[in-house]
DNA sequence: TTAATTTGACCCAA
DNA sequence: TTGGGTCAAATTAA
């Protein structure tokens, strides 16, 4: 994973001098094609490799999130399935005879997000909490709220984070495959961007802002998440530099600061 | 009344 | 044997 990083970075270095390298050359011959200038198509693609790299060297650094997780231990795909599709309860199995029939969580299709909102746009239900071992905090475990009626498969744990008292370590297992996308309607909410959320299709936004919203009296429940405090202001992005986070239209929500790129 | 959450029990993998 | 993931009855909220 480390050496495939660092080819990465060392790609996306190569890519983005090239593409400056481009630049220089084209301002000599040709400043605008008539709709959008050179100089800004080139400089769009430096940032996208400047964002890259930058989320790329982030995750080295251990700060953050929204990497695909293959280290994850835990169980998954239990079988067999108590529910069908629809929503009804399969009589030939019942709860006595079916319980323990877990397997351990598959590390395929799972991914970490650090986030100071548990919030993502979809609907979930809790299914459980748990204390962990060592740890200060208790685990609390979702599901999709479209489980039994979509039969969507998306899990999601949420742990806060003993370091960063106001986030949340968050491990998503499995795609969404119900209709319910990231609260289609917000995702066209200039409040939902707001909130710290980047839309489904690429594009450029401006002004995200995230919310720390913990609530600092009361942090042994997962759910003191709900609440929120003054957002902050996030720097103009590109989505499209950060399309390697998306995940099967789930995207994950990072905070990027635009100061720190380099072109 | 229905939906969501809580929580102790159950069970498996490590 | 134990930690962690899930279930489901009980409880709470809407």
């Amino acid at each position: 994973m480390e050496n495939n990083n660092k080819k990465l970075v060392e790609t996306l270095t190569r890519g983005r001098n090239s593409a400056m390298r481009l630049q220089k050359l084209l301002r000599r011959k040709v400043h605008d094609d008539g709709l959008v200038s050179i100089d800004d198509l080139v400089m769009e693609i430096s940032r996208s490799f400047s964002g890259s790299l930058l989320v790329l060297n982030s995750c080295n650094s251990g700060k953050f999130c929204g990497v695909p997780v293959n280290s994850h231990v835990g169980s998954f795909d239990r079988l067999p399935e108590v529910y069908s599709g629809n929503g009804v309860k399969n009589p030939a199995h019942t709860t006595k005879e079916r319980r323990g029939s877990y397997k351990r969580r598959k590390t395929i299709d799972s991914w970490i997000e650090v986030s100071e909102r548990m919030e993502d746009g979809h609907a979930w239900r809790k299914y459980g909490q748990k204390k962990i071992l060592d740890s200060k905090f208790p685990r609390c475990y979702f599901r999709c709220t479209h489980k039994y009626i979509h039969g969507c498969k998306a899990l999601k744990q949420v742990q806060k984070l003993e370091d960063e008292s106001n986030k949340f370590h968050i491990t998503y297992f499995g795609s969404h495959t119900c209709q319910s996308t990231p609260n289609t309607s917000m995702a066209l909410d200039n409040d939902f961007i707001n909130h710290g959320y980047l839309p489904s299709s690429p594009s450029t936004i401006t002004s995200i802002q995230i919310e720390p919203f913990f609530k600092q009296e009361d942090n042994q429940s997962c759910n003191d998440a709900q609440s929120s405090s003054p957002p902050l202001l996030w720097k103009e992005i590109l989505v499209d530099d950060l399309d390697i986070f998306k995940k099967d239209d789930v995207l994950t929500a990072i905070p990027f600061d635009y100061n720190t790129l380099v072109f």
